[in-house]
DNA sequence: TTCTATGCAAAAAGTTTGCAGTTAA
DNA sequence: TTAACTGCAAACTTTTTGCATAGAA
């Protein structure tokens, strides 16, 4: 594992970054204390919490589905896109052009149904670009 | 507003509704507390969520970037996509060609800079589609 | 020796729920 | 009249944080 200056280097998060490149099945912070408990009996869920955030941090692992914001609702039912500004947080709706074959592609690629996708684009919106 | 059997008209959930169609900036349910304080002085939160709970039920308003699950975590760095399975909640990575000019007609649009982008899937998978 | 990491427990943040009274149909 | 809706408060779930101790460099 490279440590950087900040940080030492803990059996803990070795072990957490060890989970998280050996599966697949995207965790939850639960998933990986339970999967440690037995080589960590005494170990708590704050510290999986405080080195996954240190491991997002580091660019070792990604959040996904981001949760622990607030829930965020909208009355545009019609398909459209979402930019998100990560400076203001600021989401606006827009249109793209997706491609409907793009849909059946992924369909006969993983041997699924599709019945909705979201597409979010991060990064920093005009006003806060002119600031 | 058109009622449907199992649910009476209700003057809070109208103007919830009626906020949201009024509005672009995709608000919180705290935004929505604090804009009907005025005109229900005894309003509570609890209220607001169980209406916008029964909104999206009946698909007049969509409820975006889904906190209120777990955070999920990941190690695969490289660009892919999700696609997540509503029955099961598996979720799965895989990679579609997207079209580089995609991100850079959004940031023409937009005129804004987009730094990453997340495309997820949603539907049934192959695992549940043969049960 | 120093300062980060840990476990524990308490707090925080966001959302849901039980209850008794209110109101739409 | 009946059953959904409400406000209130308590409970719940997920994540963060303060503190004293352990451990890496």
């Amino acid at each position: 594992m490279i440590t950087d200056n900040q940080h030492r280097k803990s059996k803990q998060r070795e072990k957490i970054l060890e989970l998280l490149q050996g599966t697949q099945i995207h965790p939850t912070a639960n998933w990986i204390y339970d999967q440690m408990k037995q080589e960590f009996p005494n170990l708590s869920l704050g510290t999986v919490y405080r080195n996954l955030n240190i491991l997002v941090e580091q660019n070792k692992v990604k959040k996904i589905i981001a949760g622990s914001t607030f829930d965020r609702f909208e009355a545009n039912l019609g398909e459209h896109c979402h930019m998100i500004c990560e400076k203001c947080g600021v989401i606006t709706d827009f249109e793209i052009g997706i491609d409907s074959s793009l849909i059946s592609q992924v369909e006969e690629n993983l041997e699924c149904k599709i019945r909705h996708h979201k597409f979010d684009f991060f990064g920093i919106c005009k006003k806060c670009r002119n600031q």
